[in-house]
DNA sequence: CATGAATGAGAGTTCATTCAT
DNA sequence: GATGAATGAACTCTCATTCAT
């Protein structure tokens, strides 16, 4: 049995070195830089061998943001410490942004990129982001149990302050602040007073 | 003089046939499918032809984008048109983002690609959206005159607003609501409930 | 008679501009950017234009060589002076070398280039470089005709010294001298010195 | 052992293969007949599969040439057999000659074309000419040695020597000897016998 | 387990040229 | 006389993927 197990743990130990390979390409070169073939040229295999550990692009792409999301995790545990609630809640958003303003090629496969989530079927579950997603939602949970914030439904408060970071840190990556005329120091402190104010209307 | 007026016109007309055709594409088979090839053959044109009327594929897609934009506010002007300015901000926000729900492709072009503004110098102006955004920052403009919002400064809360909506249609089009194990119908409710929350919360 | 002179004077100044225009090309961007388009830009006017003064590019080219070739005999008539004829001789020589050195691009075209030649046909006959080859052969048979080359046959001198002249600018053009593994300057001065020592060892 | 041995000679055969295919078209067609869709063809393999052997198309012309210039040192070994130095380089010098008579689409890629010469880096050091300048200069400098020409320098003497053949052959080629007015066989005699006549002039 | 070899499909782009107006 | 409009035919190159070995 031990044999078993064993192939699995290199399996894995494999996969993790694409991943990471994947990964360093997305944040250093962007996402366009990311085929199969660099990808297997930087592990220095070949671009067949990642067929064997990934059916398809997608599939890897999946277990590649897969990573960034628990890397977002860790930011969050690391940097979201407050025992005030409100505080660890505006912690987690002022991370969130931080990270996608810092890693914004990482940020957009795992938030804006359809791959690798148009491919799969609706049935298909998406798990990538629920770890994170529960730092979030359970801040907030507990904001609303103790009734500091003005938010009866945890999914809605949830998806609104996320949307919140989100619609920011994604209009600054694909460049739609041109709209407003600022320059970049401008639109980056913009970023972060806007969650404040949300955060701040939000409390009761 | 009608000569050079019609030629000109003739050669708008041609754009207008090129945007639409590409406009048609982005809709209904998804940006991938937008290759100038693919354009081409739409309109029964060689390819070469589009390079008489567009420099190349980025000047196309800018202009894609503009017309996208002005339906855009075609769409403000039709929707938006209370009297009562939070009434009327209220509107505007809707019709946003049931625009963007209803075509997420042209929402992607617009919005979301880094096509064609990837491409753009820094010192560029990026035009296509002005009139969109005006719409916005006008009627908020509006709302704060009368004191009828918790906002002072006028780019704060437009940029805000906007953020707002963009990250609830955004997440929407890039699926990753998945995360929320909702059904479409829910989803689509959640958007507007969390909009309409947020415009609430603003008010004085 | 008067209007069909003009009308044929005006065709022959409609010819020049586009020739200049083509040298210019030529000259300053080299000739892979000699398209018909751009010569037909610069001189504002449509590429359909250009083909009612010239059948085809070749046509075009052709007379952008003759062009070329009679500012080669300028330069010739310029600073080939000397009474006495072997000077004469050198210099025309190093007129030619220095001409290439000069212009690479425009002796690209004038002795290198396939294009015009080769599409036409053999019973053509080939004017362009009937003068600037009279002053060479000129030159030389006034040295043979006075006893002061060891030559006995003009058309064998003239090719002789020519492809001298000619191997030399050619080789430097096409960069093949790298293989000599010199700089710049030694291969300027080895080309000028090359040329000096074969007529000295013509002089009898 | 052999395994590794044995694809890096299969991956020579194919790349010979190409190179082959590329040779016999330029040979046969002219470099202009040379994409590489067409040389892909001829080979019955995909256009892609060129890209495996080769970084890009002046890689492969860089290659052919270089099979080209062995071409030419078997034919100087093969014909320029004699012992006496004067002889053997009159043998090289007509060889040389003869070469590019006979292959003027080959001659024209390694003695003419910018490609693969322009896209060089400057530093970048071309070794496709050094076997058969060699030939020519090793010659050369036996001459010198045992006095037999009048010439100090040895590069000076070889550049003027291949200058003299270059510009024979390339003069040729392009059809410039037009302006001699002569018949195809008389051009040849003139060829051989300049070259033979500057040789003589050397002697001393 | 790993891969070398191969490819179909497609991308954006440029060219010389034609012809109805 | 001039041209606007159009095009067929090319070009080089990259990609995700497959499969026999």
């Amino acid at each position: 049995m031990g044999i078993s197990e064993r192939k699995e743990r290199d399996k894995q130990e494999m996969r993790k070195k694409i991943i990471d390979a994947a990964m360093h390409m997305f944040t250093h070169d962007g996402y366009e830089e990311a085929s199969i073939r660099k990808i297997a040229e930087k592990i220095e295999y070949s671009p067949a061998t990642i067929y064997l550990y990934y059916k398809d692009k997608d599939q890897l792409l999946y277990d590649v943001q897969a990573e960034c999301f628990s890397k977002l995790v860790e930011v969050f545990k690391k940097e979201a410490t407050s025992e005030d609630p409100l505080k660890r809640l505006e912690e987690i958003c002022f991370s969130y942004v931080r990270f996608g303003l810092t890693y914004p090629e990482i940020y957009d496969l795992m938030f804006i990129m359809r791959s690798p989530m148009n491919n799969m079927e609706d049935k298909d579950i998406w798990k990538n982001a629920d770890d994170a997603f529960g730092c979030l939602a359970g801040s907030i949970k507990e904001c609303m149990d103790k009734g500091l914030i003005r938010f009866n439904d945890l999914w809605l408060a949830s998806l609104s302050i996320w949307a919140m970071g989100h619609g920011l840190v994604s209009l600054n990556i694909s460049c739609r602040m041109k709209v407003l005329n600022m320059d970049d120091c401008q639109i980056q402190d913009s970023i972060y007073v806007s969650v404040k104010n949300y955060l701040e209307l939000l409390r009761k």
